[in-house]
DNA sequence: TTGTAGGCGTTATCAT
DNA sequence: ATGATAACGCCTACAA
């Protein structure tokens, strides 16, 4: 098997008391010749800790559970570089969950979660609307905190971006651009984020005092599927429309697929936008306008504030919201005047 | 704390050794009566038990290490949910690890899997060209795998698609198309994955005895800034060319845009080809012909033999070699014949 | 069918 | 400065 404490402290005759001490760096209580002898004795045999061993009488792992619904969508592999990133500043490492937001196989995660004894954990799933499923025993709570998912009722803290603020913004960059007729292609509404960016939506709308038309408003699962669908649900509506805002990055690659298999071209008949500013739509033709996410910083801080929960500090401020940036490039246009037909 | 083994033996009148063997489902030696006595009062509880305890002594945490380069190359996520799902399937979770390609980076995960008793790796990073870097200790090895890296000299199994196969066919497509003039813009030439698709290129450049022609083979490192550099500098070195084929598909977007920057309409000046098949190469302008990677199934299959190593069997098969398969989207054409011009 | 007890590799608390 | 030794929570012979 393994080199263990033991083995060391036999060959350097010394007890294993004294290995733990040195391979601790416990700087009081042992003599440099002891620690050196030790080190060099160490290394000979290869040997390395157990953090199995350790981890059962510190109850503490190093290790942080991370839960997302899927990897494979491009919005989330910046958020894990930055979570991972992050922990690993601190000393951790990360297990990593996908639960295509199926509540039934987060509850399973988190108990595995649990039972694995991290640290802590980051969820940006599902969860229901609230923790719950953090409580499967009521004994021991975890430190969590959620990422990209403002909950309702929940005491663990949560870092998000402003949705509301971020999709005003770019509503009202189209507004400028003088459109009037704008559809809107939304995100699952029991999703936080979708509910703000519509808000966004809604808000930019009535300060221009636009009339909402709900025939120019679907709601779709964040998909490049979804984004299609919903774009030839509107065009076959007959309703006129000059811009379509979308909930998501993908889905707007989706609407423009739909709108280009039309003939309608981008930005001159109709102008797109998207959400996220995920990799790709910098490479989308034409070039996505979009809002930016600081996505990789979401990580980043969701971890600064477990490490906080997890050292025991009370976190004073229980929400870290970020601000998101619009991000202009091609796929909108001024709206074409009657005069210039 | 926590509920453990003890407060359920207490409080259901029974020894801890029978409240081991209900959690365990060992189906002999313990009485209906007791077992659901047990169970009840184990839920009752919140009892969940701890596998921290259970790995010291068992030795085996069911925990797997992945270890990549970098999630965020949108390479990587199918692979990962790949390994996860089926890792999932086999009872096990996966630590997460992001070395940027770096060996010092490499070492320390490894290390630090070894340390938390990870019971295999699966590596899809750089690590030197031989098994070195996971002999940090020589008394114990750890069960592992390579992914998507052929190496010379290992004895570990490992995953792989043809390269030499798949670059074949989709130069052997192009020169179909009459192309003759065919540039390509290479992976990092020490990257087995990159030398292998070289080798592909050359192959079918061979057999259709066209002469090649070295100042149109220039070599990246799999990013799309490469990709437009390299086509940059073959648009300037003023050699002629009708057709660039890629060695994988972030290069192939970044050449695109090159030639788009330039007024080189694609496919019609220029046919160009990706490898890999990711989601992105379906959306670009216009639709990338590429390789089709089963990424999935690779993350799959390291999974499968990484299980069957642990479980000590001995794998016959080192190589699980699987064959790409050519995608024809739009991005290339037949080549202009003189007298069409 | 059930219980006792030793041990997994560490850390940490006492002594010495 | 160092060494015994008792936990940590669990599994698993071995006994009863």
């Amino acid at each position: 098997m393994s080199i263990t404490i033991k083995d060391v402290a036999r060959r350097a005759n010394v007890s294993i008391a004294t290995v733990s001490r040195v391979i601790n760096n416990k700087s009081d209580g042992v003599s440099d010749e002891t620690r050196k002898e030790v080190l060099k004795v160490a290394s000979d045999l290869g040997y390395y800790p157990n953090r199995v061993a350790r981890g059962l009488v510190t109850n503490k792992t190093n290790i942080l559970g991370l839960i997302l619904p899927d990897i494979t969508n491009p919005f989330f592999p910046s958020i894990v570089r930055g979570v991972e990133d992050t922990a690993n500043k601190y000393g951790y490492n990360i297990i990593l969950c996908n639960t295509d937001n199926s509540s039934e196989k987060e509850k399973t995660y988190i108990k595995i979660l649990k039972e694995n004894k991290v640290d802590g954990i980051i969820c940006t799933s599902v969860a229901g609307s609230n923790d719950d499923s953090f409580k499967l025993s009521p004994n021991d709570k975890i430190p969590f905190v959620w990422l990209d998912r403002n909950l309702r009722e929940t005491k663990a803290p949560m870092v998000y971006t402003d949705g509301v603020y971020g999709m005003c913004q770019i509503v009202d960059y189209i507004i400028k651009q003088g459109h009037k007729k704008i559809a809107y292609i939304s995100g699952p509404k029991l999703n936080f984020s979708a509910e703000q960016r519509f808000k966004g939506y809604l808000k930019a709308i009535n300060e221009a005092e636009i009339d909402v038309n709900n025939d120019l408003i679907k709601e779709g699962n964040y998909q490049i599927q979804d984004g299609n669908k919903c774009m030839m649900d509107i065009i076959e509506s007959g309703e006129e429309f000059t811009a379509v805002v979308c909930a998501n990055d993908l889905m707007a690659i989706g609407a423009i697929e739909a709108l280009k298999s039309r003939g309608i071209r981008i930005p001159y008949d109709v102008s797109v936008t998207g959400y996220d500013d995920i990799t790709i739509s910098s490479i989308t033709y034409p070039k996505l306008t979009t809002v930016a996410q600081p996505i990789y910083e979401m990580g980043c801080l969701a971890v600064d504030l477990l490490i906080k929960l997890i050292g025991g500090e009370t976190i004073e401020k229980k929400e870290v919201v970020l601000k998101p940036e619009l991000v202009i490039r091609e796929s909108v246009g001024r709206v074409k005047r009657n005069w210039e037909i």
